[in-house]
DNA sequence: AAATATATTGTAAAAAGTACAATAATTACC
DNA sequence: GGTAATTATTGTACTTTTTACAATATATTT
């Protein structure tokens, strides 16, 4: 037994950590969060959220706590993604980074730096800075994997505020699939497939004609079969 | 500096493992690849072949190691899947394990139990013995993937022979969707999609009409934008 | 009242998907 | 050599979905 744990002692020396890639979306279009970095390494550079994982903690939790102890963002939809393990991607040693991403309603929730997080700011995904460690390479990945996930999972509706125009939900399809669509055929799909509700309500100020109000019907998606998404 | 060293010192004391997803297809359906594990903990269980990552190897490198070690298959396609990480999945501490499936061809790879798997075997689907740590998870996890990537990647050609009918073809996608299709319309699906193509060879040594034999055509599925699949 | 800005709506043609069963080619057996 | 057994192969009519395309409606601003 003294042998076992002498052979176990080479493998229990790595830690591990969570990064989080938080989308959100407004009117200029997809949005990252980054914090400005208030500690080793890489001190005053921009960044994903993340952290390293307590020994102690599960990883979902982790993952969590890690995004509201810097952005103080609490109760976003999380969703794992890949798991990031080149030997020297950390100067401090061997470290595993478990990447997140997160959907969040921008109106609806306020980031604000804690911890040792400097500054938190959203930034459009065409204009991401230099990143530390493999950070630019997560982002990339996340980006193709929100593109691929939204044909096919209703995940719009977690970065739109409650109540949306038929134009918004047009134009976040047409931001993150860098495609567009024909409107009214966008509509027919949209309207046909039944996930969404009029909510009879108008935009208001505006300065021109008001659009209706729509809603996510999530009840009504999954009772129809849609843990996938409208196109396609 | 010291300082920082004593903080780091409480996160680097984590293990992390690989646990391989080996997915095989034959006359029976669909099988999982498993190891007689010959070493603690649960030596005498059945289990996905997995292992310890040493901290000095890259993460890709390692799935692929030690699958080769412990099955002796090598150059097979594998992908991460996802990392799993509750505190106490592990007895010898904590361990995180990152997923990877891999897809192979029974008739070309020939599995054979080495470093300390006594014994390596093809287990159905639907008849998996008892599995130690969160192998049970994974697995289930791994064929949720499998069944949903099968729609829009070609990945049955990692598991079909080189030459396949339309049969086999029909049969393999039947398994793992757990549906049935209409002969007529899979076939004139899948040969309008123009991703598999005629050998003019004829099926060997069956009592009955011999089958056309087809293969997949890569250049021409990636030329057609097919990095998605077949079916939708 | 006119200009400006965005919202809303329909139709016809093409493509894709679906439901459905008879015939063909081989081996095995008598 | 003929018949039975087994699997392979193929077409058509109907329905549904997708696509291409532009005029009218409703609000505010000047």
């Amino acid at each position: 037994m003294k042998n076992l744990k002498k052979i176990l002692k080479q493998y229990f020396n790595v830690a591990v950590s969570v990064d989080n890639v938080v989308f959100g979306f407004d009117a200029d279009g997809l949005k990252v969060l980054l914090i400005f970095r208030g500690s080793e390494p890489f001190t005053g550079s921009w960044a994903l959220p993340g952290d390293l994982i307590s020994p102690e903690m599960d990883l979902e939790y982790s993952a969590e706590k890690i995004l509201k102890q810097l952005t103080g963002l609490d109760q976003v939809y999380m969703e794992q993604i890949q798991t990031f393990g080149s030997v020297d991607r950390h100067p401090f040693g061997r470290v595993f980074t478990i990447a997140y991403f997160a959907l969040i309603k921008v109106e609806n929730y306020h980031p604000q730096a804690a911890s040792w997080a400097k500054d938190v700011a959203w930034f459009k995904v065409t204009e991401i800075p230099k990143l530390p460690f493999d950070h630019r390479e997560i982002l990339e990945y996340a980006r193709r994997l929100l593109k691929n996930r939204i044909r096919t999972q209703p995940l719009v509706f977690e970065l739109l505020p409650k109540y949306f125009t038929l134009t918004a939900l047009q134009f976040i399809h047409e931001s993150i699939l860098e495609e567009e669509f024909d409107v009214r055929n966008f509509r027919k799909k949209i309207l046909s497939s039944g996930i969404i509700e009029e909510t009879g309500k108008l935009q208001k100020n505006v300065t021109h004609r008001p659009a209706m109000l729509y809603r996510y019907n999530a009840s009504k998606a999954k009772q129809l079969g849609f843990e996938g998404g409208i196109l396609q």
